[in-house]
DNA sequence: AGGATCCTGTACTGACTGGTACAGAGAGGC
DNA sequence: GCCTCTCTGTACCAGTCAGTACAGGATCCT
């Protein structure tokens, strides 16, 4: 047996590849080619084709959004460092506006049916979480659920954008409006 | 020969395919059935295949918004209205959330290299007119360019996040919001 | 060394892909 | 009536699709 590691190794790749091509463009020829790992082994590791590989995926990035953005914002105790930590993750994890988010780009046509469960705890979470964080800020119930459901599309818009006009920056530039908005500087300088 | 419409007719019905399945998952049997054309057809009038029609569909989306969003966006006398016209036509045309933006969608993966001429074009056209109105309304170039290119990120984001959670409400809500920060109110009443 | 288990490459299937070719239906002009 | 031009259904093509079957290689345990 080879390291328990394997088939986890193979997720980010096959990320990229739905990434690159959605759903359906992406190929079990393309999937093949970017993992070097033939139909056999793929078949092995994801026996449930390619509805598995892409369940596979949307986990993985549950997991890391989970552990890495939704937990400290519900749980570490600066609220206004915890939103800071959310966009410096974020910024790192779309790479700048380079990197497209898989969530976000299968809610846009019918393959959302298929994963509709996962899509939509990601963003609902995401969402509960940050306003949790605002609540702890000082922002009323009201006003954190309209801040958080506004700074997650506001990100989501930006990937859109950033990357119709092929413009990464953009993205980087509507993640610091968003974030001075949210209004929780913890320190006077830093 | 029919009436010099016909090819025009079914541009909206292609367009509700490739926003339904996208552009790879558009296939030319579902084509075929959502436009009731069999191919011989579809090739006489797009004789360049989906590339074409998709092409087709872009443009009619960029000459209606050309015409009812961004024109009025640079023209109209009043820049107030102008802006909640822009508002109250994007609320529609997206069926309140309950619409994609396919120009947004096929931003999302390597389908937006085919079209990245009308990609591009549909959101600098966009941002550069309401930035225009904003200028007009009393912005600084600075803040009118960045509130510009916030509201229509926000207007994308809320597409994304509203289908992915099926929550057509939140795509309104984001709206109002939205149009609320542009502050431009018109009247005081109305 | 033997044996069990995990992994992988290859060959194959039937369905579907986008696209082409073309005969002929249909309608309008004269 | 006839001719022309636009349109359309059908048959067909080679290529690709996801998925299956399976023999055998690799690896580990004992």
């Amino acid at each position: 047996m080879r390291a328990p590691g394997e088939r986890g190794e193979i997720i980010p790749k096959l990320g990229e590849v739905f990434r690159e091509h959605g759903f359906e463009g992406a190929s079990l020829a393309r999937i093949t080619e970017a993992t070097g790992l033939g139909k056999g082994s793929l078949y092995h590791f994801f026996p449930g084709g390619k509805d598995e590989m892409a369940s596979a995926v949307l986990d993985e990035i549950s997991h890391w959004f989970a552990e890495k953005v939704f937990h400290p914002l519900r749980s570490e105790a600066d609220p206004a460092s915890a939103v800071a930590g959310m966009f410096a993750a974020v910024e790192t994890y779309f790479r700048s506006g380079d990197r497209v988010c898989l969530v976000g780009a299968f809610a846009l046509n019918d393959v959302r049916d298929r994963f509709a469960g996962p899509i939509s705890r990601y963003f609902k979470e995401w969402r509960e979480a940050l306003a949790a964080a605002l609540r702890r800020g000082g922002r009323s119930d009201d006003e954190a659920a309209a801040l958080a459901e506004e700074a997650i599309a506001a990100i989501q818009g930006a990937l859109v954008t950033a990357r119709a006009m092929n413009d990464p920056a953009l993205f980087v530039r509507i993640l610091r409006r968003s974030e001075q908005r949210l209004g929780l500087a913890p320190g006077e300088n830093g």
